[in-house]
DNA sequence: GCTAAAATCATCCTAAAGTATGACGATAAC
DNA sequence: GTTATCGTCATACTTTAGGATGATTTTAGC
């Protein structure tokens, strides 16, 4: 206890005994020499400037430093396995569908096209014309990041959106 | 606030504290001694004490802050989606695979085919010129029976002649 | 060695698929 | 009331797929 003490606040007993020791000197040094015959302003300078220089010291010594932190964001890539349900009973997988903003028309076209059948038979089927089912199929590939409609069809398969 | 005004200060405060008692003791010291001018003493502590404030200010207020930089690491973890289709249980099915008459090539390219490569990029992993799958394809939509390749592999796949 | 099926390749042509872009009305969200 | 999305349709163009036909070369079986 009383060494944790001293330990704690070394700084100011050390201070303390200093100063101490600095007014006795300064003591014997007025009784001698200087504050007799000298000027009292030479006196008052040095222990200003000295105790300011003390004052420094300490402020120094014991100011707490200032923390500054850094967050660094650093990347982990860990690579997610996601197992695709066998479709022995089809489960319409909506998260991914939802994922990749398929709209319902473009989900019909998707699902005719898995069938085998040709734009324009899907056009006659939907009563829309063959340019529309061109334009849903575009967008479709896209959406599903592919070049063909065989890959669609293979793709939409795979992640559960058509049977 | 009054206690954490103290804990905060503690150093100052134990600071003046002990500077006081020193006084004291020179007050002391001066009676027992040779002192005289009472005033001058008193002076002069002032003088002490407001300089070393001083210093202290000029320490607290000029002087570079201290810093002391923490870097923290923060991990993010990034999930990478790998799309894994597992084995289904595919049988293949050689009877019906006779019957239709398919040939060990024709069957390659119905198999690549399903995959959503194109007749170019069938030609290139086999070999072949672009021609050769040509053929191949349209001998096998006759063996099939359909009228496209997206009718192909849908026959095929449900035929259980490919998975 | 002959034969038949399989595999290869070609040419010419047509059909279908796919790309790019713009437009327009309806509808829903802000 | 403006913005955004969706669904629709169009034109113009390029690429790919597919059909018809014929030819050559392998390969396997008799």
């Amino acid at each position: 206890m009383t060494s944790s003490f001293f330990s704690k606040h070394k700084q100011v007993i050390l201070y303390g005994i200093s100063m101490a020791m600095l007014l006795f000197l300064l003591k014997w040094l007025e009784l001698r020499y200087i504050i007799i015959n000298h000027s009292l302003e030479i006196y008052i300078g040095a222990i200003a400037f000295i105790f300011t220089g003390l004052g420094i010291w300490l402020a120094l010594k014991l100011a707490k430093p200032k923390t500054n932190t850094v967050i660094i964001e650093k990347e982990i890539i860990v690579e997610k396995e996601i197992l695709i349900t066998p479709n022995t009973e089809f489960t319409f997988n909506e998260v991914e569908f939802n994922k990749l903003e398929i709209s319902k028309r473009e989900l019909e076209v998707l699902q005719l096209m898995s069938k085998g059948l040709s734009n324009q038979e899907i056009a006659d089927q939907l009563f829309v014309s063959l340019n529309t089912i061109k334009t849903h199929s575009s967008n479709l590939f896209v959406k599903l990041d592919v070049k063909r409609r065989t890959q669609a069809v293979e793709k939409a398969k795979r992640l559960n959106i058509i049977m």
